[in-house]
DNA sequence: AAATGTGTTGACATTCAACTCAACATTATG
DNA sequence: CATAATGTTGAGTTGAATGTCAACACATTT
């Protein structure tokens, strides 16, 4: 299993999108010479945030280079933190050490609920 | 409904035990001034391991401090990291913005997976 | 080949959480 | 009251995360 970098990733993407370098990062609001870190790994990926940004304005879904960094949007953060409800069902979740299967049990239940 | 502070409710958790600031502050590792700016809301809440160590301490279950500061410990943040499934399952829960009760349902659940 | 567009690199800057340190104030005890 | 124990406050520190800036290199176009 080839595992791409992040950097490699987002490297292909932007190529793909015919977008440079500069262009991308005047859109998202960050140094050029960030970008050419992160998609070389001289740096590890940047903020949640920044990385929605990011696919925005490539106009593609972030959830996949969000999943290779294990970092969350600040929203969903937030979200997380307003609700004791949220926090309670996650620390029951650790404490189970869930396989990705149960997790992806609890997704279909999640979605059955509405 | 009277909702006491974070700091309140520490200080209150410490002097039933009949600890001073200074050797709680001992035992966690941290300066006894700093729980006393805690306990007195002059500073936010601890980073989350800390706030588990505190409670350790203290012996009592972290989750009831832990909620009140929407933080969550580094051992539940990286087992979510380290799992896309995980991942996923938040960014839909986020998308649905569940009630308390809904949160409820799946943590009931999430008991029955085993 | 000159100019222009694009990418890379190293050193440095900024921000913030999470504290520490030193000084002082308050409370309890003999 | 005197002393010690305990608590409070303001200013400063530290490390990690997240970038910026200036200089240079490479690639492309004219």
């Amino acid at each position: 299993m080839e595992t791409k970098t992040f950097g490699q990733v987002l490297k292909e993407i932007r190529r793909n999108k015919g977008v440079t370098q500069r262009e991308l990062a005047a859109s998202v609001g960050v140094d050029f010479s960030y970008i050419s870190k992160i998609e070389n790994d001289r740096m590890p990926p940047p903020a949640a945030d920044t990385i929605v940004k990011i696919c925005e304005v490539l106009g593609v879904p972030p959830d996949d280079l969000l999943a290779m960094t294990g970092k969350m949007p600040t929203q969903i953060k937030e979200a997380i933190s307003e609700k004791p409800a949220a926090q309670e069902f996650l620390r029951e979740a650790q404490n189970m050490t869930l396989t990705d299967d149960e997790w992806g049990v609890l997704t279909q239940q999640l979605k059955k609920l509405r």
